[in-house]
This record gives structure tokens, sequence and C-alpha cells, in this order.
DNA sequence: AAACGCCTAACTGTCGACACAAGGGGAAGC
DNA sequence: GCTTCCCCTTGTGTCGACAGTTAGGCGTTT
């Protein structure tokens, strides 16, 4: 139940990002946003085999559409397509990861700096009270719905700029960030810093203060980076401790 | 002649952009390239129809290849695939060119700082170079050389952040821009300017002076876009004079 | 027992075909 | 003469088929 709410969510975000640009047939975007939805859910692991065979048979469809799916999702970033190789599961190095998430603090800055043009009381309103619900989320340990606030706190936010193409290419970075996120909230210090950064963000649009709602935005996005790569490092020790030790 | 040389630099750049993340199979690349390549170049304006059919007929091939590079190339913004109706040559209004261009703004800031970090003294002393030949080329008048080493300039300059992710952000925005680009080389005045900002970064960028090259590296863009805001105006202003004037 | 190379099954890239949709032009109506 | 409706042409989205390529299990060699 809880995967299958995640998945629709997931599917949603998918569609939004790759109708943007004039929708397509909508079989095809259809396959790529369900394909789409089960790796950014998890339920295809990176490196997972896409063989488009399989793909049109699980959707009763021919392999047409199914291959100009996985090209969009490619594009993405989600899917790797080495030629005439089998598609799979895109997997990203800590290097990608970091990139992705220095390019979405800067945009975010740009960001955050547009929004004080361009954001009416009542975006901002809106704002305050998707905060206000992630406090009670992360309050109350409901993860689920804390991770969803955030998505949509951000969503709002990149909507606030008035600038289609920096959305695009935010929504671009998403994609490819979203299946970290959610690790990073499992750190409950990382998750107070992060509410008090949305909560003075908030108040610095309110304020129309440029320099530190930009400073704000992209500091969060740092923050999490830091987090999150404090995690890989962790894993990596946790997973691979031979050396010497068996020796 | 000359427009032959130009398409050629043009292939090679969408080549480039469209090959980052997996080259695919190279008949749908090479289709997109000659399309991408005829859009920048201008050989196809926009609004232009481009049907599968004629389009197939033309590169000896079937519609399915055809398909995928157009969709390659919507992706990059110089095509637009409404449902069911034909392929055109895409159109950028004013308002996506002032996106375009704040957001390309921003993202060369990040550049600069990154690349403050990580350029090597033989990398920065390649794009003085650079410069150098930029200068002669704008006291020649050879308004061609100049497009074409400013293109060389950013394209090398992006590659010093060492950010892959940036790198194809960077790349996306420059397929959007490129068309755009050689008009502001029209006026002398802007070209000094840049001129004068290219010069000073690459000082910067020796100096490793994170804000300063960050600075400029965005002015610079954003006094591209005032020229070109104001280029857009007259050009209007030219074209329809007829509320009064005329009865 | 391990390494190597061959062989087959399976998958990719491309093709031509087909059903349905869209747009233009001509006929009918005003 | 201008508008409206309908039909026919043309093009899109999808399909199943085919040739060429790849993965990886099998047998062969050392």
């Amino acid at each position: 139940m809880a995967a299958s709410a995640n998945a629709e969510r997931f599917r949603t975000i998918i569609h939004r990002v790759l109708s943007r640009g004039e929708a397509h047939a909508s079989l095809v975007i259809d396959i790529a946003c369900t394909i789409g939805a089960e790796i950014l859910d998890g339920l295809l692991p990176p490196g997972r085999d896409l063989n488009s065979v399989d793909l049109a048979r699980r959707f009763d469809s021919s392999r047409t559409p199914v291959r100009e799916a996985l090209v969009m999702l490619e594009k993405e970033g989600l899917v790797e397509i080495p030629p005439r190789r089998r598609p799979r599961v895109a997997d990203h190095d800590r290097d990608e990861i970091r990139e992705i998430y220095r390019v979405r603090a800067a945009m975010l800055g740009l960001c955050a700096s547009e929004a004080c043009e361009h954001a009416s009381a009542a975006e901002l309103a809106e704002l305050r009270a998707i905060v206000t619900a992630m406090q009670e989320a992360a309050a109350a340990g409901d993860r689920d719905a804390y991770y969803w606030g955030n998505v949509r706190f951000h969503e709002r936010f990149a909507e606030l700029a008035r600038n289609r193409t920096l959305l695009r290419q935010l929504d671009g970075l998403v994609l490819r960030s979203l299946r970290f996120r959610r690790r990073t909230l499992s750190n409950p210090e990382r998750v107070r810093r992060s509410i008090a950064d949305h909560s003075r963000l908030v108040v610095a649009l309110e304020d129309r203060d440029t320099v530190l709602a930009s400073a704000l935005a992209s500091a969060n996005v740092l923050g999490a980076l830091r987090m999150l790569e404090a995690m890989l490092d962790e894993e990596a020790r946790a997973a691979a401790p031979p050396p010497v030790s068996r020796a």
C-alpha cells in the first residue's frame, strides 16, 4: 500500500518532467513513467537489466514505444543504453552525486533570488503551510510524510521563480537525486536543520531578502550533500572491511 | 563554403551533447546531428515542418530512427513535437531567451568557482590563448572567427569545473542559445566589453579569485542578454511600425 | 583444473506495413 | 462572395519481422 502510494507520486513527478516540452504519445509516456517510478522507488536496483523484449511483453506493446521510453529515461539519467547492449538501470557514483547536488545548489540559489522578485503572498503562505506540515510529520516520526512534504516544498518553490527553463533543469536534477534524498532523512539532526533552513527561507522570501534566501536555498542542499556523503562513506566502510582483518 | 564549415562545427557540438550519456546507434545520432546543425545554422527557420516521411526519404532510412532523432532534438529544445501533429523547428519567445540566459549565467558562475579550484596552469594558458585569438579576430573584423573563438572558450571553460553534470546542463543551454549568440556579435561595443570580461576572467582564474571569477562569468552572459534584448526590441519596432505611421 | 575460444540463443537496430487522426480543398448552403 | 461541412490526402503512432551482434554456456586444449 505504502509502496503503491509512493509509486503513484513518483509517476506524477516523472510525468511532469517528461511531458514538459509538449506531451508525446501517451503510451510512450505511460511506459516511461511506470519504469521510471519503479527505478525511483528502488524496485529496480541500479544495474538491473531492462531489455526491450521483456518490457514490451509486460506492457503488451511492441518494442518501438518501449525503446522510445527508455531513450527518454536515459536523457533523465535513470537508464543507461550502451550501444548494441541491453539497457539497464543507471547508477551514480559518488562523484556524480556530488556534482548533481552542487549544480542543484547553484540553481536553487538562482531560484530563490528570482522567487524573491515574483512570489505572491498567497504562494508564500502555501510554502509556509508545507513547512508546518513537514514539522508535524517530523515530530510524529512519519518519515514518508516528511519526505513528500519536502518534495512538495521544492516543487512549489521551483515554480515561484516563474522561469520554465530553470524549472526544467531543476526537474532533470530532481529525478537524478530523488533516489538518494530519502536516505538523508534517517538522520534526525539533519531533519531538524533542514526544517530550520526551510522555515527561515520562507521568512527571507517574505522579506524579499534576495541574498539570504539564495544562500539558505543553496546551503540546505549542500548540507544534505554532506550528510549523504558521510552516509555513503559509512556504508562503504561497513560493506567492505576485508583488507587485512581476514588475512 | 563558409556555411559548410559552420555546419561541420555545429554538428560536432550537437554530437558531443547528444552522445554524452552513452552514445546510441550512430544512424540516429547522425540524423539528429544533421538536422540539429541545420537548425542552429538557420537553414531551417523556426516553425519549419519536419515531417518524418520526408526526412526518412532524405536520409534514406525508415521513419523509426528519424523519429528517435527528433525526440532527442526535442529534449534539447531545438524541435517541437505536438502529439499527432507534425514536428517542427522550435521557436523561443523573448521570455524563454531571458530565462535561458539567466540560468546560464548562474551555471557559469558556479562553473567559474569550481574552475578556480581545479584548473591547471596549462589549461588557463590555453584559455588565454583563445582570448588572444578572439581579440585578433575582433580587430580584423572577422566575425566568424570571433564567434567560434567565443564558442571554443566556453567549451574549454566548462570543462575546467571538472563537473560532468554541470557540463551536460550547460551544453543543453548552449544548444538553445547558440542560435542567438551570433547576433550579439554585430555590436562592436558589446564585443569589446565581452573581450574585456573574458580577459579579466582568465586573470581571476589564475589568481584563484573565486568571487570575482564567478561574478565576471555571470556578468558577461547577462551583458549579452541585455544586448540581445535591445536588439530584439529594435527588430520588433522595425518589423511592425504600422499603428499610426502609415495611416 | 583452469583458460580459451566457439556456438547458440536471445536481443538490438532498422524496416515496411497498417489503422487512425489531422488538415486542406472542394462542394454545398446562405 | 463568404462560410460550413465533408471527404480525401497525407502523416503519425504502433506493430511484427528480419538481419546483425552480443552474452555466456559448452566443449576443447593445455
